[in-house]
DNA sequence: ACCATAAAGTCAAGTAGCTTGACCATCAAT
DNA sequence: ATTGATGGTCAAGCTACTTGACTTTATGGT
């Protein structure tokens, strides 16, 4: 492998990355959703299953309690989320989301689906299929937020 | 193509692409050259050939001229690039590495092949290079610095 | 040749998302 | 019961970015 490739797969790769990003993000506007950024998809998708305490979403954003803190005060104040009181643990609050927390998801699923589906048109499925495997047997424990 | 494994693609392709900006930047670090974040190193591979402006160095990161301004301010300060007087347009400078940037670019182009290395150990080669055409294919336009 | 418009770059000020530091309440282990 | 660790918030500060205003030089039409 030449430094060359090397820079062109990193390249490439994080074309893809940001352009998969950006085309969910634009879907999930298109589907009504505003005032949102792609870091509040990050956090829908730790929030999604059963809900998770604010130290939780920190630990899998890869910011500060303190950050993750003021993202989840955002997502109330647009009506995304709420804090419930924790039911094992007195000093932790659960953050879940509500209907419309709920729906954003579904709709950024959606608008994946979509726009993976646009590349399925190129590669065609099997490939498609191939790529996922290779980056998931590559970088089971990547950031889920990229910081740079 | 269903939802889930839309979402599960997007994930794993975030978390590759977030892993190798990482792993190159420390592998720049690890070769000496500190004080540098990888929004520099998106900076350098426009500026390798022969140099650029200000403006299009801007474009290539997508950011105002101002924020790229600052960036070169910075760099300049650093001592990777010098501003020259632009060879055909007074208005203009052209920004061009000096020895220390090449040396700096010469540094990430090996930590991005020994990372990349690291996955044709788990992967093989063939795989890899499969990998970088169908990600050519698929983002041949995709955003250089993405913004999230 | 002249003028109007556009483009390259910089200075200055403001902003948003993050950080560090300090603090309180609660848990867990001795 | 005491001590240290953990979950969470408040407050202040930092930094990379933005918008806005301006100067200098290029470009194109008349």
């Amino acid at each position: 492998m030449q430094n060359s490739e090397a820079m062109a797969l990193s390249a490439a790769l994080l074309a893809a990355a940001g352009e998969l990003v950006q085309r969910i993000h634009e879907g999930v506007v298109a589907r009504g959703f505003e005032g949102l950024r792609p870091a509040h998809g990050f956090a829908f998708a730790r929030l999604a299953p059963d809900g998770a305490t604010v130290t939780d979403l920190a630990v899998h954003l890869g910011v500060t309690k303190q950050a993750a803190s003021q993202l989840v005060d955002e997502l109330v104040r647009k009506g995304y989320v709420e804090r419930r009181p924790h039911p094992k643990d007195a000093r932790a609050r659960l953050v879940v989301l509500t209907g419309p927390g709920w729906a954003c998801t579904r709709a950024a699923d959606e608008a994946a689906a979509e726009a993976v589906g646009a590349w399925s048109d190129v590669l065609g499925e099997a490939e498609v299929r191939g790529l996922r495997e290779a980056l998931l047997r590559i970088a089971p424990e990547g950031p889920v937020r990229p910081a740079w």
